[in-house]
DNA sequence: CGCAATATTGACCACTCTCAATGAGGGTGG
DNA sequence: CCACCCTCATTGAGAGTGGTCAATATTGCG
């Protein structure tokens, strides 16, 4: 496998081999003892290579993962074969929130490059956590970060058109790479046009035109999953519509 | 104000006037004595009407709402004055839970018709599920229940047209008024056309026309509000794509 | 009673999808 | 090591779904 074209997030391992789970997804209010008790019940997962599942819709629901590096998505396959790609996961995300209702997952995961997952068994967090309340409360404020996210894009995909869908991704991903220490502005895609399509709501096609289009009006500069932003300022303006229908009206 | 075309929920008051919240959105695994303590923090609003606010996008987060009676909607409020609908809330639903991360609410929710509503305030609330693990645990497959619902709108929103939207949209209303001891072949829709669509991600006029064709089709009865179904199990085919596409083949 | 908001319907058109062909890599096996 | 294959990406042409605009009910409300 070629680290340089597929492996964007192989190097974040510098940055947090000396880390726990706690800066990484659950970074406040908990002290040092909360946090040793935490780390004891998280397994760290040998690494998992691409095309590996995490779980698949339906799988009874014992782990909530943590990516640690690589990136996962996770998608909800339908009954005719197709999927909706409902998220790609970054370092330091946590997956398997929808499954605690029903016990049961309603989404599947697959990790999109080699990457580390730490396990992290409910019930014996569900048991920590009634112990601990900054944990709890911790947790509350994840699944809740979780549905304001499911309600942007339930936003971007009811309102918005394809380059403002496109817009929103690339600058989404280069404010979570940032976040991670990396280039906001040079990175490279660990999932295809289809994936990103699916995401979207959008045709491959599309993506691919968009990705054309950007790149000749100077936005960025792809070269297959190689991407550099070149003009973020202009993304920001694609996202503000109003900006742009008065630029179409002096035109006019 | 006229309660026969407007109001659609007011006699659960009948319904639900000697129950108490448990019934209506925690209802697993309390003990008595709990359900007392719960019962204590929570407060009973005065009666609201059509248009307003419980809150509004960006104000601080200090309670939970909860329906008791009447029905809410949730929209994300955008730059340019537009919406996006979020979604429509019935009795014993739970509205606010997208504010817990950062403390400030991240849409607004307006009445949609004379509504009854508990406030539960969230911080006696997470001291008190810390003490009660059983409540800890239901909230927490509260907010897991939320993010599945939103993860099918956005397979909703990705991948369905504008029938299957709407047809999705009369059966899932459908079947919650059934689980809530109403007809679910004849009801009375609170939300204007607009806000389905909205709602939907698509147009006012696309709405009238699919009510018009789906009433032409023999599907549903329509006047104004007021919807019958009339033929349920056509509306399930419309969701189910393969079949409808084989019956298609048919006919070519 | 009259105005404003909501709904319906039609005509037109734009955005994006679908279909199809071609090209570019990357992996595998001879 | 090269040939082959398969997947992924790009690009073009045409079509269709659903949006926009506009006109006309219909209703609700002050």
């Amino acid at each position: 496998m070629n680290d340089r074209t597929v492996i964007s997030f192989e190097n974040i391992k510098i940055a947090c081999s000396g880390c726990n789970l706690v800066t990484l997804c659950l970074p406040m209010g908990l002290d040092p003892d909360d946090v040793e008790q935490l780390n004891k019940i998280i397994k760290r997962s040998r690494p998992l290579h691409r095309g590996d599942h995490l779980f698949m819709e339906s799988d009874r629901f014992n782990y909530l993962y943590v990516v640690k590096t690589g990136s996962v998505k996770t998608y909800a396959p339908n009954e005719d074969g197709g999927e909706q790609v409902l998220g790609f996961h970054l370092p330091g995300e946590l997956i398997g929130l929808d499954a605690i209702e029903e016990g049961r997952h309603h989404c599947s995961a697959k990790v999109l490059e080699t990457s580390a997952v730490c396990e992290i068994p409910f019930s014996q967090f569900v048991e920590l956590s009634s112990t601990i309340p900054s944990l709890q409360h911790q947790m509350y404020r994840l699944l809740s970060r979780e549905i304001s996210h499911d309600e942007e894009m339930l936003a971007l995909l009811g309102k918005k058109n394809a380059e403002e869908r496109l817009a929103d991704f690339l600058l989404s991903l280069s404010q979570r790479f940032k976040s991670r220490g990396f280039s906001p502005f040079d990175f490279y895609l660990s999932m295809s046009r289809h994936e990103i399509g699916n995401y979207l709501g959008l045709a491959v096609e599309t993506i691919s035109r968009l990705f054309t289009r950007f790149q000749d009006e100077g936005l960025l500069k792809v070269e297959r999953k190689h991407i550099q932003l070149v003009n973020i300022e202009g993304l920001h303006v694609i996202l503000r519509r109003e900006q742009r229908e008065e630029n179409r009206r002096q035109i006019t």
